[in-house]
DNA sequence: GTCTATACGGCGATAGAC
DNA sequence: GTCTATCGCCGTATAGAC
């Protein structure tokens, strides 16, 4: 492992443990057992490795949810799919939401410039199908901006609120886990039946 | 004002602002025009000005949506109430769900000990309610916490993703406030049509 | 290119004089 | 209650050795 690896690897699980803030350069040095002005070497700030292990970390993820939304398939099977593998990629990075809406907060404007949120959140295809099925006759008449985001609010805030759920419940991890996957079908029918006519 | 008004008076305006981390105890004190040791004397540290502003910001707001969540009426009316009361009191206070995300990620163990956090996630009685409804043949059978939890969704995500919802549709104030709003009836219809038999 | 050493101004917090 | 002085840590920048 170099240098830069061994920064980013060190700095990605102090990020999603502490979050930026919480985080120094001074201890993502001294974990990575490399000496502190290497990381303004490598990266010119703390801010712009940030940044780089964001796309790192959501890059691939949010890609491939991004296929499933613009998929030319059926659209039950499309909610399915697109809830269960959300929350599959969740499950494994619970961290993850929390990270994001921290960055969204921090600093609106760079993650709306990343790319990886244009991944995250563009609904066009989606949106056409949604009206195709509409004027089709098969679902109810609607707005496919708001349907998307009670799909997203559903699938991602509880991660948001995981610690609270784990207290009030007094759930292991295992049992929140399963919680959480209980939901892929009751966000799944949740859905589903608003649609109907 | 006295010094310590004026401390919470300031404090509150900037962590609104800029969030906990990003605001200085410097800057408090100077905008509050008072000497910066003044904040540890009336706050032994800025966590617990911090935790006392959120006491007073969310206090009165949990109670009265808790109220609503316990009172004895029709399970419809009480999730249109909750979901309309919920959603202004958020348009009122845009920045809360960030706000409380925030502290949840940073200091879990902290928000849990808050007074507020009883108020804002606890559901014993609704949960009977819903129980109950079933037994009487009103609705299908729910598990209450799922169903809590996707309602505090669909309310409270969309606060969280405040800016990004902005910037995709190109929203100005108002028309978020509009979307917002229109979301009552959406998130109504949503929860009901999932509660059929 | 890779790395060490060191310095700068700003931070949260505190001891102690008044 | 209020203020001054100061402490140890922070992110960042840079001079210079290899």
């Amino acid at each position: 492992m170099n240098t830069q690896e061994k920064i980013i690897e060190s700095a990605t699980v102090l990020f999603l443990e502490k979050g930026f803030d919480r985080t120094s350069v001074r201890e993502i040095a001294s974990k990575a057992n490399i000496n502190i002005s290497l990381m303004n070497y490598y990266f010119r700030s703390k801010e712009i490795l940030f940044e780089t292990i964001i796309d790192l970390l959501i890059g691939k993820a949010a890609a491939s949810l991004k296929d499933i939304l613009d998929a030319e398939i059926d659209l039950n099977e499309k909610i399915s799919q697109y809830t269960g593998k959300y929350i599959d990629m969740l499950i494994r990075n619970p961290l993850l939401v929390s990270f994001v809406l921290a960055v969204l907060n921090r600093n609106p404007e760079k993650l709306i410039k990343l790319k990886v949120t244009d991944n995250l959140y563009t609904t066009k295809k989606f949106s056409q199908q949604l009206n195709n099925e509409y004027l089709k006759g098969n679902i109810k008449k609607v707005d496919p901006e708001q349907f998307y985001l009670n799909m997203l609010s559903l699938i991602s805030f509880p991660f948001a609120m995981k610690h609270l759920i784990i207290e009030k419940n007094q759930f292991s991890q295992e049992e929140f886990d399963r919680f959480i996957t209980e939901r892929k079908e009751i966000i799944y029918n949740t859905l589903i039946s608003y649609l109907k006519p």
